[in-house]
DNA sequence: AACCCGGGGGT
DNA sequence: ACCCCAGGGTT
């Protein structure tokens, strides 16, 4: 299709509102490619306010590409704990030790180069190589798809491969060469604070004058995508086991949900109004672990992308030391107080507190 | 193309 | 309770 305005007038309106309300971001202040890489890894489907501490954690412990080269893959990931897909931890420090080893510490400007890093995919590497270098490449990504489809009032499927190519064309034709990098970052920061999901800022909005939607008076009718899959429904129980005065974790396989993560024990089930003795019998045969159950949570709830997890705690007391690994990678008896140097994923962290009430 | 992969914020 | 999302990898 042909832009139905002048794209000058819409580059710079977008721009200057983007000089004079833009957030104060670390990685805005001194533009050095590694803070760019570093963020976009850190905002992959993730909002700038959760990303922020895990920034300042990052640059702090690793303030150069060749730290975070030379680093370990747990301690990347007790880094990450907490923030979520968790693979994009393994790929950080993997791209960082090919950017090291391969391209001699400085990132690749080719596109092609940039795409063959782990974790960099055709967003992240048009975000690094237009933000930090200037490259003319377009950025298409959740805020600017909402924008674009706002603005052209397109009344296709976004998760459509099709409608996916159409708009990366139109952004392609906003796209000024001379400040690629500003004018994605405008965009979206335009669809962060004010073309946002739900209850748009349009009357805040630089670019209203040309939107579509605006002016049918339907913004939030965009972006149209068909219905997510249903989650599926996972029962666990999970085992706070205590040996003398350790507590057992176990690290998971290295790939899957939460690769690699710390947890305690856990088994699945189908549902979660078992008898204590067949609680017990699921722990032995799937650990090897004989033990008194002292004492169960209440039912916890925590949903994942696609799955809704239900899951009950058990504490219980065993004289056992070795277990029966099954798909974990490893275990370890730790002191309740050391438990927070392992890399734990959130939904067992919420356990930590309950534990706090009976660990002596 | 479909599915897998977390977590927090908004309503 | 249910909606949304600053993507990439695998199959």
């Amino acid at each position: 299709m042909s832009i139905p305005f002048q794209i000058e007038s819409f580059q710079k309106q977008l721009i200057d509102w983007f000089d004079t309300h833009k957030r104060l971001l670390p990685w805005r202040q001194e533009k050095h490619w590694y803070y760019i890489f570093l963020s976009e890894f850190l905002l992959q489907q993730t909002q700038v306010e959760q990303a922020l501490p895990y920034f300042y954690k990052f640059i702090h412990a690793f303030p150069t590409i060749e730290h975070l080269a030379k680093t370990s893959e747990d301690d990347v990931l007790k880094l990450w704990a907490g923030l979520g897909y968790y693979s994009r931890a393994r790929n950080l420090r993997k791209a960082a030790q090919k950017i090291v080893e391969r391209f001699d510490g400085r990132f690749p400007l080719d596109y092609k180069d940039a795409l063959s890093l782990p974790g960099i995919g055709p967003y992240t590497a048009a975000a690094i190589l237009s933000i930090a270098f200037g490259k003319p490449h377009a950025v298409v990504d959740g805020n600017v798809i909402r924008v674009m489809s706002r603005l052209f009032s397109i009344n296709e499927d976004v998760n459509d491969g099709k409608t996916r190519k159409y708009i990366e064309s139109i952004v392609q034709k906003l796209l000024p060469e001379k400040e690629a990098g500003t004018f994605n970052e405008a965009l979206m920061e335009l669809g962060a604070v004010v073309c946002k999901p739900k209850n748009p800022r349009c009357l805040s909005c630089p670019v209203n004058t040309w939107c579509m939607a605006y002016k049918d008076g339907n913004p939030q009718a965009y972006p149209i995508k068909s219905a997510p899959a249903a989650k599926k429904r996972l029962f666990h129980y999970v085992f706070l086991i205590q040996n003398e005065t350790d507590y057992l974790i176990v690290k998971r396989p290295d790939s899957g949900l939460l690769a690699s993560m710390w947890e305690f024990p856990s088994v699945q089930t189908q549902k979660l109004t078992l008898a204590a003795p067949e609680i017990m019998t699921h722990l032995q045969k799937q650990y090897g672990i004989k033990g008194e159950l002292i004492e169960q949570d209440m039912i916890r709830h925590h949903t994942y992308s696609h799955i809704r997890l239900q899951y009950m705690a058990v504490y219980v007391r065993t004289d056992d030391e070795h277990i029966k690994l099954g798909h974990y990678q490893s275990f370890i008896w730790e002191h309740f107080n050391r438990l927070s140097d392992y890399a734990i994923h959130n939904a067992h962290k919420k356990l930590l507190s309950w534990m706090a009430s009976f660990k002596n």
